[in-house]
DNA sequence: CGGGGGTTTGAGTCCGTTCAAAATACGTGG
DNA sequence: CCACGTATTTTGAACGGACTCAAACCCCCG
């Protein structure tokens, strides 16, 4: 069925010796032939905007490296609430956390931008981990960032409106989206449609789409599209001046 | 100053290798020469309720393993609001997240009953991890599951009621506090204060307040003190029977 | 040109918050 | 053991932010 048409497997000449992000990333504690079997043991696939790279409830057989793009973690509960998680970009790990909790996948990550993503399979991580303590150790520190930023959501979602939580939003897409200004205003250019942006603050479209109104009224931001213009830095940070 | 009589320093008879948690905690990956220095480097402290083992903002120095007795992590953000992130129980480990994230403790951690617990030092564990893999993946485990849980309440606080959030905490308390019952009757004897119930649901004491009244009114539960009777456990159940 | 999903807008409602005051529980010292 | 001062909890009233439901709108794509 689908799964020919759906992505495209990359034949295996992309190489972890000489992949960009990888000593950037958990994979810097690997050597020779921890870095061999890494690099046997990995399958690269593309994905277009929109397609899965796993399911959430899906069996975890291993975990995913991308190489390039966008990818969102989503999580769905009983009712069918939905919430993003996180994002993940270009040298980021995702699918470590299910991997190590043992219990299938416990959300889905679908591409958000035409993405190329590594990977790497279970028993072969299982066997680097099991005589390389250093590696073990980067997926700890990974975790438990993520964790930390887990816990600071909980407070803000509990604390903070929907408009400072939004601008905060903001703030930190900028660092990774925003695009060259020739005058002193910012542009992002983001892969999220309104829908990813309510999800991700935990709220509903229709509250996004009043709040970037509103936003827009005071001239602090103006959206088109998944184009965000911020015509002044310094009334962003005015607006979560308390807040920090 | 106050150090002494603030806590009880335990002479060190009370031995790692003899420990009843330790087979049921990550230290059962410890053999032998790692045990002995588990042992040589812990120290034990005793703590009355309301007394913090570590404060928020702290270096870490190590981690801790809570041999007796109840801890509540609570975190607090720049508007001075509090959120209790989890309660820990006997057997279990706590600041292991901030050890290994590295950038001090991210939240404090209060003994919420009589409590005994052991301090390991962060330069005999960091000893421990970088020769013993397998201690690494059981502190990898653990933190998959605290994510998972976070994750779980990001969702729950933003899709349910304070009142369905209530009974699922009410359900999961039960697992750890529920007295010995002679007739159907379930009674729970918490160590959490109203306002320990609100900061774990992420809401305020009034709306605590509030929403027992109707549990009570609607016969679900009965709260006196730190008290709850729960006459049947269907109704309950019934309460977040579409949440599951 | 006609779907169709996503987005926006409107109106109304509800849940939880805030602020304030009263009531209760708690610990301490007399 | 009781009285007192303090902290916590409860109750009340009013407000407000976000949600729900519904309709209109828009844009993209076929």
């Amino acid at each position: 069925m689908a799964k020919a048409d759906r992505v495209t497997r990359i034949p295996p000449n992309l190489s972890c010796f000489t992949c960009q992000s990888r000593e950037r990333s958990e994979w810097c504690a690997l050597r020779n032939d921890d870095l061999d079997l890494l690099n046997r043991s990995k399958i690269t696939v593309n994905y277009r905007p929109g397609q899965n790279v796993y399911g959430q409830g899906n069996p975890c057989s291993g975990i995913y490296c991308i190489e390039e793009g966008t990818i969102a973690i989503r999580r769905v509960d009983a009712q069918g609430n939905s919430i993003l998680i996180r994002l993940a970009h270009a040298g980021q790990t995702v699918g470590y956390r299910d991997f190590f909790g043992g219990e299938g996948h416990t959300g889905s990550a679908e591409a958000l931008s035409p993405a190329r993503v590594c990977h790497v399979d279970g028993q072969a991580l299982r066997q680097m981990l099991s005589h390389n303590p250093a590696l073990g150790l980067n997926f700890l520190t990974h975790l438990a960032e993520d964790l930390d930023n887990a816990e600071e959501s909980i407070l803000q979602n509990s604390a903070l409106s929907v408009r400072t939580r939004l601008v905060h939003l903001l703030l930190t897409l900028k660092d990774r989206f925003a695009d060259a200004t020739d005058d002193g205003t910012i542009v992002l250019s983001l892969p999220l449609a309104r829908q990813d942006l309510a999800a991700l603050l935990g709220t509903r479209p229709e509250t996004i789409a009043r709040t970037i109104h509103a936003l827009e009224t005071d001239s602090v931001a103006t959206f088109s599209g998944r184009t965000v213009r911020i015509p002044d830095l310094d009334m962003l940070l005015n607006e979560i001046e308390p807040y920090i």
